[in-house]
DNA sequence: CATATGTCCTGAGAGC
DNA sequence: TGCTCTCAGGACATAT
């Protein structure tokens, strides 16, 4: 479920944790099968402990610890996966944990530790180099196992990327390859806003439909973001924070077949199917071309 | 029983 | 023909 705005939501709320040292790394007492932990829980804690976290950061759908050796711990949550500082849903899916101190003679209440919630257990954690980040990322050449992150990409660099794709935009959005961050949800949600019929192929939308798209991925995710994310009918967004967001009651498609388009109040919505996940779109607002 | 938010892998097929 | 792109399907694990 977390997508850009959820993860984003996840990154603020770990701003506290920002110049704390780490104490110690640990796959925590779980009942389920361990997820998947790179490189082994006892080489990372050597390689982390008593370094200081000096960045805290988002890259698509994921949660970046940056520390002052210059090594990332990514957090990767996939389905289910929830990173919080606090106190998680329960004890029964808490899978990795963190513990931290404050820098110098600490006094004061020891920092909450860091922790990865995960029902399903479909989630990543994994310690990269300067290197391997530089290559996750495409170092710049747009290349890497992850495109551009979604917030921060221009119009010409989305216009540039996408325009030569055979594929149906709608699946092309999703491709964490040419832009990062955007999810089931959000894909519907953008293109309705910017009035594109999901099943146009990328090569034949003109640049100013594409102009149009970005500035509605820029309006959507902010407005998701502003609302602190979504949570969705199976609640595990809501579970695991105090204060979940409310953009659920922002959608204007998704999960909403049948009921009345908001935009133009005339058509219902429909629900698709495209490389086998549900579409959402609004057959009046969303015209081919 | 079918469905659900994400990612990774493989193999087959399309088309430049 | 050859290469690249694209997609379907399965896997992961669990709840509604």
């Amino acid at each position: 479920m977390p997508e850009l705005p959820e993860v984003e939501t996840m990154r603020r709320r770990l701003l506290p944790i920002l110049g704390t040292i780490v104490v110690s790394a640990a796959r925590t007492p779980c009942f389920r099968k361990p997820i998947s932990i790179r490189p082994r829980i006892d080489v990372l804690n050597r390689r982390i402990a008593n370094r200081t976290i000096v960045a805290v950061d988002r890259l698509g759908k994921r949660v970046v610890l940056r520390f002052d050796c210059d090594h990332r711990l990514i957090f990767e949550p996939r389905m289910t996966g929830i990173v919080l500082a606090g106190t998680p849903p329960n004890r029964e899916h808490l899978r990795f944990e963190l513990k931290l101190r404050q820098r110098g003679n600490s006094r004061g209440v020891p920092p909450c530790p860091v922790l990865f919630w995960d029902r399903r257990g479909l989630g990543r954690i994994e310690l990269v180099t300067p290197q391997q980040f530089e290559v996750m990322t495409g170092n710049g050449t747009g290349n890497g196992k992850l495109g551009p992150d979604a917030i921060a990409v221009s119009k010409e660099e989305l216009y540039q990327r996408a325009r030569t794709s055979r594929r149906e935009v709608k699946v092309a959005l999703l491709d964490q390859k040419l832009i990062a961050g955007i999810g089931n949800l959000y894909a519907s949600e953008i293109l309705h806003c910017a009035g594109v019929d999901p099943r146009s192929r990328c090569d034949r939308l003109t640049k100013r439909q594409w102009a149009g798209i970005h500035q509605a991925m820029q309006q959507v995710l902010e407005s998701a973001i502003a609302h602190e994310g979504s949570t969705l009918s199976d609640g595990t967004y809501q579970k695991a924070l105090d204060d979940p967001g409310s953009y659920q009651n922002q959608h204007r498609v998704y999960d909403r077949a049948e009921l009345h388009c908001p935009t133009c109040g005339k058509a219902s919505i429909r629900r698709i199917v495209q490389a086998q996940r549900s579409t959402f779109h609004c057959p009046r607002c969303q015209k081919k071309q």
